[in-house]
DNA sequence: GTTCTTTATAATGGCAACAATATTTTTAGG
DNA sequence: CCTAAAAATATTGTTGCCATTATAAAGAAC
């Protein structure tokens, strides 16, 4: 990677929103910033200001003094996750494909064939999130659209945790697969309508099937 | 108000808004920490901890060791907000309306009482951000969305000065309170279609507006 | 035994002084 | 006039300390 991080903060937030998105640090679990601080050899400020940035994403919450605690959508909140989804990547899309160049077109292919590779491989969770939004920026960049983009690359971050789980399923796979190269199919072809059809099916699909899945190990647990 | 400021955080956050959204602070002037802290009588910490809340809310930039400087936008950014605004909150009124109570449409039109009321005055202009997030609140809270109203809120946040700077011309107070007034009376009615359609045409509209305004401001300055 | 109050403790919130790092401006040299 | 080194400026980060607040434990009253 060729990223090299110029604060520390963003370090923090780095790890921090990694080790949330792969569960390491589990949700409703306390955040201590004496202990995360002293794990990652930084003082404690970084660690608020870390903890902030990912308030602001929604991957944990802040409550005055009582400290902040990784968040955990329950099905009725990953319902609307999806559903906005569903409508700002429908927009962003239907308002891409009419500019959207041939270039950038075949970049989306590259970028998707990248990352059905990384589905298989059990431990590149993380770059598959980078790949995942890099396809996102290439798809709808024509919509020239950049704050569209930026809300959506953040709702994407909450999503993270749950496309991966929906991902290591039976099916969850291959059906992402084949309906990603669909999209991508009508999108050369540019056939807006059936694109944004599939788009639309795809991400709601998906939030049926994960939303089906919460819902049971709900009701597991409460009774 | 009754709101009682628990940190000074978050006090730093309400003053540097409200001075952002009120012109005080003009958009592209840098935000010195050292000199708002002093200014405000607290130490930088709570200073940083609230640009970085600002910067969530697309208020200010942070650049590393650049400093954060208090964002404008241009005609096309006005252009996307407002554009994001309109599908949200469309969808927001349209799931709204099948279940929202009467008592919440009543406390709605109240508000819009007080809202109208708050745009004659001059000094109110703070008064008015609060009673018309209240609205929307309100005048939303059937759809049983509340991630997609936190964020039609951090929108609100953002369109704000350009909805006071709106309001401020000829002709903009009134155009405003009559098409709330209808939008309000199509909700009453639980025409669902019709007043989605006035919502839309209200928001769309007023971008318009905005949009020539500051594309003939630009133009005027560049040259 | 239950409930309320009090106390203790642990965590966050906040401040101040200093060091480190990056940027910008000034200055000197060609 | 242009370029490179040096100084000035601002942000970033650390350490230590104290204040504030929430939670839990201990004790008193009923």
């Amino acid at each position: 990677m060729s990223i090299v991080y110029k604060t520390r903060t963003q370090l923090v937030v780095e790890t921090l929103r990694e080790k949330i998105l792969s569960g390491e640090i589990k949700a409703g679990q306390p955040l201590r910033q004496a202990a995360l601080a002293s794990e990652l050899n930084v003082s404690r400020i970084p660690v608020r200001e870390a903890l902030l940035q990912l308030e602001g994403e929604g991957l944990v919450v802040f409550e005055p003094h009582k400290g902040a605690t990784a968040t955990e959508l329950n099905a009725d909140q990953v319902d609307e996750l999806f559903e906005l989804r569903a409508i700002l990547e429908s927009d962003l899309l239907a308002n891409s494909l009419p500019n959207i160049s041939d270039e950038k077109l075949e970049e989306a292919t590259l970028l998707l064939a990248k990352l059905d590779k990384a589905l298989g491989k059990e431990n590149a969770a993380n770059t598959w999130s980078e790949l995942n939004s890099s396809y996102h920026n290439c798809l709808y960049s024509g919509a020239n659209r950049p704050q569209t983009l930026d809300l959506v690359n953040t709702l994407n971050k909450s999503a993270d945790r749950y496309i991966r789980m929906h991902l290591l399923w039976a099916g969850g796979i291959s059906k992402a697969e084949s309906e990603h190269n669909d999209i991508l199919a009508f999108s050369k072809a540019r056939n807006i309508e059936a694109a944004v059809a599939m788009l639309k099916q795809h991400i709601l699909g998906s939030r049926d099937e994960i939303k089906a899945f919460l819902e049971a190990r709900e009701s597991k647990i409460n009774g």
